[in-house]
DNA sequence: TGGTATTTGTCCGTATGTATC
DNA sequence: GGATACATACGGACAAATACC
């Protein structure tokens, strides 16, 4: 049963993406809205809430409320955009996409990896070194840390389908927030021999914290992009 | 006149940083909370939802809420942390940090400026060009385009102190929603003598476009940032 | 200048649904 | 099943900003 808000959430967001609610405009006022919806001011604005923290619209005191959703920018580099949910976010994707396990091991957290990843010592982990190919090339080196209580029963075949499935469809696992902190560092040898750098002499590091839908950190990721390929939006 | 809800979320926050309320503990129960800020739970949820969607508090249903401020994570290269409004950010610092502008003209968007920044052609712009220096290194380059219509009056002079100070204070402009785009581009010859870079031979670009509180977009600003120096935080 | 209607912002109380223990 | 806790939804009231006459 999908809630009434998330309905009416999904419907104005089309309404804006086909243009119906055309950029820069208002919206219909909010009275208007709970009768063509016939729901509660409440429910309407819950709806409206999520839209203006995902920064589509901007409600205005007393005036009303704008779109302000933009035009998609072009790079010239552009090729990757969105990062952590990579698995989900592209598979749909015509893109050519796939994914290299290197290594698959299991591992207690020392006191070296607790630093990095901010596991307590001692932490069972699953540990994963994979790299993504799009068009045949490599762009991505992803290392990997999950926590085995939570990501129970993982294996290096899972690893090279979609860990993020598994932990949903078979462990029933909800995700919650991802942290992510991005810096650029100067690119080691593997990094050169694995992500066949040429131009660039550096990589742009991605450091995902995830937690699940209980709010355990599970996952520490450090993702090592080729930077030809990078591109971010918030 | 604060809104009540914007104290309670101030009043859980503080109590969360201050470890009241430790790390991956539950908080007090919604009608707990109630209780002891004598609100309506309506209210109450008001200010969690904004520490949900900051990150700070994760709830769980039929559990609780569970606190999830991470520790701040260290980096090696660490200096500068925030983009944007970096201004009002950092001015209380106690880092050495200065900024020049090489640049502040007035000029008409054009064909080929308007695909850059979405600005419509012949829209009059305030072009400012700074260089950031922190610990007197130049660490980052400003390009910033400002509709004349909303900065109205910006001058060298002002660009040199805050610009965002002088559309708060002086223009009583309010700033609304900042979208952001990070990408890595080969650094060119400016860059290299601006930015002084060495052991780097691209640079971190960072695009913000920002609406004020009318949701249109008056500030197109593209950063070119010394890697050396660039860590970025959601 | 001022008053009125419109529109969003804040706040309350209540009821019911659903997940966890 | 019952108690507790969060999620959804309704309706009403008043405040504050804006627009318009």
């Amino acid at each position: 049963m999908i809630p009434k808000y998330k309905l009416i959430y999904q419907d104005i967001k089309e309404n804006i993406q086909s243009g119906k609610y055309p950029q820069n405009e208002f919206l219909p006022s909010e009275n208007e809205l709970t009768k063509t919806y016939h729901c509660s001011r409440n429910t309407l604005r819950n709806a409206l809430s999520i839209l203006a923290t995902e920064g589509v619209i901007q409600p205005i005191h007393g005036k009303g409320v704008r779109v302000i959703f933009p035009p998609e920018v072009e790079h010239p580099n552009f090729i990757y955009h969105g990062i952590g949910q990579f698995d989900e976010a592209l598979e749909e994707d015509e893109v050519a996409l796939k994914k290299f396990v290197n290594v698959f091991s299991e591992l207690y957290i020392n006191e070296e990896i607790s630093k990095l990843t901010t596991f307590p010592i001692n932490t069972p982990i699953y540990y994963v070194e994979r790299v993504r190919y799009m068009d045949e090339k490599p762009v991505i080196l992803h290392r990997s840390y999950f926590r085995q209580d939570i990501a129970v029963g993982l294996t290096k075949r899972i690893s090279e389908a979609s860990i993020y499935n598994y932990l949903k469809e078979e462990l029933k696992q909800t995700i919650g927030v991802t942290k992510r902190t991005i810096f650029v560092e100067k690119a080691t040898k593997l990094d050169s021999d694995l992500l066949e750098l040429e131009e660039y002499d550096c990589v742009v590091v991605v450091v995902n914290r995830t937690y699940n839908g209980e709010g355990i950190m599970f996952e520490f990721t450090e993702s090592r992009h080729n930077p030809a390929y990078f591109v971010y939006s918030d």
